[in-house]
DNA sequence: CGACTAAGATATTCTTAGCCA
DNA sequence: TGGCTAAGAATATCTTAGTCG
């Protein structure tokens, strides 16, 4: 029942190469609170509201739902959809659907 | 930039024929609060934690990262995935990745 | 009954001001 | 530099006590 969140949010930020600090700022975040804010995202000390929670996910170039997501093998689905086109989905869909 | 939570909240709860506070029950939530809270969620005036939210997406049969999700398709795939046993989400990743 | 809401009580996050490797 | 944290300030949710259709 641990948020699968502050492990997602660091993997991604990692991928993209940005630093806790870099990544606050980059989403129009105070300077001097962006590096506490994200390490206690990070760390599991607090959890961001939705708005942040999506802005973070933009940035990082995940879907926002891939933050919250507890099942690996999803997860891995979740970003392997995110490259894709709106036709591409909806193929993957019927696909799913069909078989 | 609006939350999925309530509307996707809803749409889980209507499938699985419930009301509100018999929902928030049957999280264990104080009979005298689980209406308001429930309602407070799905009108999105509020949010719950994720440790609820994951409670949530349990009782409801859905995958908790459906809940958090901002694209329609990949909802919907989110849900076709979660009927399917290990085995058969690990074969679908690697049709995606090999395509 | 089921959905919904205001407002105060309560619990959370955010900011400040740093330390540690 | 980058990661991290305690504690008070600020802001959020939860509970109470209802209304409305």
């Amino acid at each position: 029942m641990e948020s699968p969140f502050p492990t997602r949010l660091r993997a991604a930020r990692k991928a993209a190469g940005m630093t806790q600090q870099q990544l606050g700022i980059n989403l129009g975040m105070d300077p001097n609170t962006a590096s506490a804010r994200l390490n206690q995202y990070e760390k599991g000390k607090h959890a961001p509201d939705y708005q942040t929670a999506k802005r973070l996910a933009d940035e990082l170039g995940v879907p926002v739902a891939y933050l919250y997501c507890d099942d690996d093998v999803l997860s891995r689905i979740i970003i392997a959809v995110a490259v894709m086109d709106m036709s591409k989905k909806e193929s993957l869909l019927n696909y799913i659907l069909n078989n």
